[in-house]
DNA sequence: GGAATCACCATTTTT
DNA sequence: TGGTGATTCC
C-alpha cells in the first residue's frame, strides 16, 4: 500500500497491527488522526468488510473528516464504516433493539434543556424548595450516576450516594431520580447519558443482543480514548471482549473532561483487561514550531499525574511565543484584532488561519466586537447554539411530537404556542390525570373526552389533538422540509414571525429561514443515495433529522468561508491552526476559580491550557488583561499562575515578565484614575448616571432629550446603548452634584424632548 | 390571557 | 450585563 510510506516507524506499526489489543499514546499534532484513518483503510485493503468495523469518535465532525479521509483511501466503500460518536452509534442501535428495554424505535432524544425542564416540573410538582434542589444540580448529579452507570434503584440503595445527599439538604435526590426516569421512559425519551446506560443495560441484559453486536464488530476502533467514562469503556471493553480487536488512540496529557466523568484510568488500566495489549507512543510532533512544542512540554511536566513521555519535532524553530497585557477586556479585544491585521499584512495570512481560544463562552463578546470593528470576518462556536434558540426549539418541537407524540417537553412547548387557550390549569390537570393513570400526556389529551374537563377545554384539546394527528398522516406523504413548512404555515409560526418587525424579530425570522435551509439540505442530503436515485424512506429521515440535530455538538456547525475562528479551549481539541491565541490568562479564569482549590482539577486546567498551546502550528500569541468586567462590574485581575511556568528561553519579550507585579499596580492606579475622571462631562460637578431601564419602546428615548429621573431628578440623556427594541438598554444620564451609580431599573419619565444646554 | 414590571440568577468546560 | 421567570395589573 502506497500511503504506508508516508508514515514514520510507529505510526506503521499502529496501522499495520494485525490482530489482537492495541493502544496509541499519540502526543499533539503526531498523526493520530492519520493512523487512525489509515488503519482502517488498510483493514480494508486486508478484506475487512466496512460493515465490521465500528469508529467512535467524541464529535460529529472528527467522525465525518475520519469518513473523508478514509474515502480518499478506499472509495465509497468507507460509507459503510460504523463511524460516528458514541451517542449516534448507541441511539442507532437502540432504534433497532431498544424495544427490548420497552423503548419504541422513534423515541426522542431530551437535550440538556429538555432534561433540565422536565426536572424543574417534577420539582415544582414534589413542591420542594428550589433554592436547594436547582434543577442543574440535580440534573449533574443524576447524570454523573448514569455516567457511572448507577440506575435509580440502586441509587436508592448506596448509603454513601444517600448520605451525601443528606448533608447537603436534598434527601429527596433519590426519589427525584426514580421519578425523572419514569417519566422519560413514558415520554419514551432518552437524555444523553441514556444513550450510554441503556446501551449497557442492553448488552448485559440480553446476550443474544450482545453476541449479535460482538460478531459485528469485529474491530472496534476509539478516538480521544482519554475521554471515555465508565460506561463508555465497558460497553466498549463488552464488545470487544470476544475478538479482543480493539485499537484505542488518546493522550492522558490531554484529559479534559473529568468533570464530565471521564477517567483517564481507562488509559492507565486498559492492561488489566486486555492482557495482550500492545503499547505505541507517537511523539514526534509534525505541527508545530520548536518553540511551541518547547513550551507544551515545558508546562505540562508541571503536572504530577501523567505517562512518562516528551513531545519532540524537526519543525523549524519559528517565532517565539509572544505575551500581551492589556488594560481591559475590550482593550484586549482590541490589542487581539490588531495583531491579527499585522499579520494578515506580513505574513499573508488569511482569516481562516487565525483562532481566538479563551476559557469561557462568556469571553466571546468583547472579541466579537471587537472584529467587527476593524471588519474582520469571524465565526463565534459553542455560546447559544442555533439550535437552543427558542424559535428553532419551537419548530422543532413540533416536529418532534410529529415523530414521537409522547414526548412530554416538546408537548408542553407548544401545546399552547401560539396561544390557543390551553392554559396553566388544564395542563395541570392533564399532568395528574397522567401521574394517576401512569400514562404519557398524549395519553390523557388523545382520549380527552373520557375524562372530565369543561367543554371548552376539551374542544380546544380535541382540535390539537386532531391538528398533530393531521400532521403526522402527511408523515409519509411529504419528506421533511415539506412538513416542517406545512407545520410553520398551518399553525401560523411562520406569519408570526414575519409579521414582527422588531430587531430581534427579524433575526428569529432569518434563524426560522436557515432552520428550514438546513432541513432541506438534510432530506437532499440523505435522500438520496450514492448515485442520487431517491430513497422512498422519507418519514425516516425526519426522525433522523431531528436525532443528528440533538446530537450536535458546538464544533459541528458549518465553517463560514475565511473567518477567524473563536471558541472554547475544550472546544479546540483536535483543531490545529498557524496561528492562535490564548486570551483570558488570569488568575480566577484561567484557571477557573472553581479549580484552584483543588490539586486535580488545577492540574486538568494545565492539561486546558496544553491543548491550547498545542494548536498552534507557527503563532501562538498569549493575552491577558488587568480589568474585566464580570456581571456588568469592574474586577481587577491578576496575571495567570500558568504565565510563570512558560520557559523564559522560548518568549518573545521575558523582561515584561519579571516586570509584571511592578506594571501590574502602575496600572491599577491608571485604571483607577480613569474611572473617577471619564464619566465626567465637561467640568464641574457634573457626572453620569449609568441606569439600566425597562421601557416599552427604548427607540422613543434620544439623546438630549431633557428627563425626570426616579432617583436623580431633572437631567437630560447624554447616551444609550443597546439595541433599541430591546427590553432593556443602557442610558447615561447626567445630571449635577451626584456620584456615579449603578441602578436598576428606575422609571425614567421623558419631560420634553427639547436638548438642554 | 397578555403586557408590563421586577427580582433574581449566572460563568467553567459539553455529548 | 443580559436573560428568564414570577407576579401584578388590565
Amino acid at each position: 500500500m502506497s500511503f504506508l510510506e508516508e508514515l514514520n516507524i510507529a505510526q506503521r506499526n499502529a496501522v499495520q497491527h494485525n490482530k489482537g489489543p492495541l493502544m496509541v499514546i499519540a502526543g499533539p499534532g503526531s498523526g493520530k488522526t492519520r493512523v487512525l484513518t489509515y488503519r482502517i483503510a488498510y483493514l480494508i485493503s486486508q478484506g475487512v468488510d466496512p460493515f465490521n468495523i465500528l469508529a467512535l469518535t467524541f464529535t460529529n465532525k472528527a467522525s465525518k473528516e475520519m469518513r473523508t479521509r478514509i474515502e480518499t483511501q478506499v472509495g465509497s466503500e468507507a460509507r459503510n464504516l460504523w463511524m460516528g460518536t458514541f451517542h449516534s452509534i448507541f441511539a442507532r442501535i437502540l432504534r433497532v433493539e431498544g424495544n427490548r428495554l420497552g423503548y419504541a424505535s422513534n423515541f426522542t432524544i431530551y437535550d440538556t434543556q429538555d432534561s433540565r425542564n422536565l426536572l424543574k416540573n417534577i420539582l415544582k410538582e414534589s413542591g420542594l424548595d428550589s433554592t436547594i434542589y436547582k434543577p442543574s444540580v440535580v440534573h449533574n448529579r443524576i447524570s454523573t450516576a448514569k455516567n457511572s452507570l448507577i440506575t435509580a434503584n440502586e441509587y436508592a440503595q448506596m448509603p454513601e450516594l444517600l448520605l451525601e445527599d443528606k448533608t447537603n439538604g436534598r434527601k429527596a435526590l433519590s426519589n427525584i431520580y426514580f421519578e425523572y426516569t419514569k417519566r422519560c421512559f413514558k415520554a419514551n425519551a432518552m437524555d444523553f447519558d441514556d444513550l450510554l446506560l441503556k446501551m449497557y443495560e442492553l448488552l448485559m441484559r440480553f446476550p443474544d443482543v450482545l453476541y449479535k453486536y460482538q460478531n459485528r464488530f469485529l474491530y472496534i476502533l476509539i478516538d480521544e480514548f482519554q475521554d471515555t467514562n465508565k460506561a463508555q469503556y465497558l460497553i466498549v471493553k463488552m464488545l470487544a471482549d470476544v475478538h479482543q480487536n480493539i485499537c484505542v488512540v488518546g493522550d492522558d496529557a490531554q484529559s479534559i473532561y473529568a468533570f464530565r466523568g471521564a477517567v483517564i484510568e481507562n488509559m492507565l488500566n486498559l492492561k488489566k483487561d486486555f492482557s495482550d495489549l500492545i503499547t505505541y507512543r507517537l511523539e514526534q510532533n509534525y505541527r508545530s514550531t520548536k518553540h511551541i512544542v518547547a513550551v507544551a512540554n515545558h508546562l505540562i511536566k508541571k503536572n504530577k499525574v501523567q505517562l512518562e513521555k516528551s513531545l519532540w519535532t524537526e519543525n523549524e524553530a519559528g517565532a517565539k511565543v509572544k505575551i500581551f497585557k492589556t488594560a481591559s477586556d475590550n482593550d484586549e479585544a482590541r490589542t487581539l484584532a490588531d495583531a491579527i491585521m499585522e499579520e494578515k499584512l506580513r505574513n499573508h495570512y488569511r482569516n481562516d488561519d487565525f483562532c481566538i481560544l479563551y476559557r469561557t463562552n462568556a469571553q466571546s463578546r468583547a472579541f466579537e466586537e471587537g472584529l467587527r470593528k476593524v471588519n474582520i470576518p469571524y465565526q463565534v462556536y459553542g455560546g447559544i447554539a442555533f439550535y437552543q434558540r427558542k424559535e428553532i426549539k419551537d419548530i422543532l418541537a413540533y416536529l418532534k411530537i410529529i415523530v414521537n407524540p409522547d414526548d412530554e417537553e416538546s408537548l408542553r412547548r407548544i401545546i399552547n404556542y401560539p396561544a390557543r387557550g390551553i392554559g396553566k390549569t388544564t395542563l395541570e390537570k392533564v399532568t395528574v390525570l397522567a401521574h394517576e393513570q401512569d400514562a404519557s400526556l398524549w395519553d390523557i389529551i388523545s382520549k380527552i373526552e373520557q375524562y372530565h374537563f369543561t367543554p371548552r377545554a376539551t374542544k380546544l384539546i380535541s382540535e390539537f389533538v386532531i391538528m398533530i394527528k393531521s400532521f403526522q398522516a402527511l408523515m409519509h406523504q411529504k419528506d421533511a422540509y415539506d412538513l416542517a413548512m406545512h407545520v410553520a404555515k398551518s399553525v401560523g409560526l411562520n406569519r408570526t414571525l414575519k409579521n414582527d418587525n422588531t430587531p430581534e424579530g427579524i433575526s428569529r425570522y432569518e434563524n426560522f429561514q436557515e432552520l428550514m435551509n438546513s432541513i432541506k439540505s438534510f432530506t437532499q442530503e440523505s435522500s438520496t443515495d450514492d448515485d442520487g436515485n431517491l430513497i422512498p424512506d422519507l418519514d425516516f429521515s425526519l426522525g433522523a433529522y431531528l436525532q443528528q440535530v440533538t446530537l450536535l455538538s458546538n464544533i459541528d456547525q458549518d465553517e463560514k468561508a475565511d473567518a477567524v475562528k473563536l471558541m472554547t479551549l475544550h472546544s479546540a481539541k483536535g483543531l490545529e491552526f498557524p496561528v492562535v491565541f490564548i486570551a483570558g490568562l488570569e488568575e480566577n479564569l484561567f484557571p477557573s476559580i472553581m479549580s484552584v482549590n483543588s490539586r486535580s482539577e488545577l492540574e486538568e486546567e494545565r492539561r486546558l491550557f496544553y491543548v491550547g498551546v498545542t494548536r498552534a502550528e507557527k503563532k501562538l500569541l498569549i493575552s491577558y488583561a488587568t480589568t474585566r468586567y464580570r456581571f456588568g462590574n469592574l474586577t481587577y485581575c491578576e496575571p495567570s499562575r500558568f504565565l510563570n511556568e512558560m520557559p523564559a528561553e522560548s518568549i518573545d519579550n521575558p523582561q515584561q515578565d519579571n516586570q509584571r507585579n511592578e506594571v501590574f499596580t502602575k496600572h491599577k492606579t491608571f485604571i483607577k484614575n480613569q474611572i473617577n475622571s471619564s464619566h465626567s462631562v465637561n467640568k464641574g460637578y457634573q457626572h453620569q448616571v449609568s441606569d439600566r431601564f425597562t421601557a416599552a419602546d427604548p427607540s422613543l428615548l434620544q439623546i438630549g432629550m431633557k428627563v425626570e429621573h426616579q432617583r436623580f431628578g431633572f437631567g437630560k440623556i447624554v447616551g444609550i446603548e443597546g439595541q433599541s427594541g430591546k427590553r432593556i438598554a443602557n442610558i447615561f444620564f447626567q445630571e449635577v452634584g451626584t456620584k456615579r451609580i449603578m441602578l436598576k431599573f428606575a422609571k425614567l419619565q421623558i419631560v420634553n424632548n427639547k436638548t438642554i444646554e
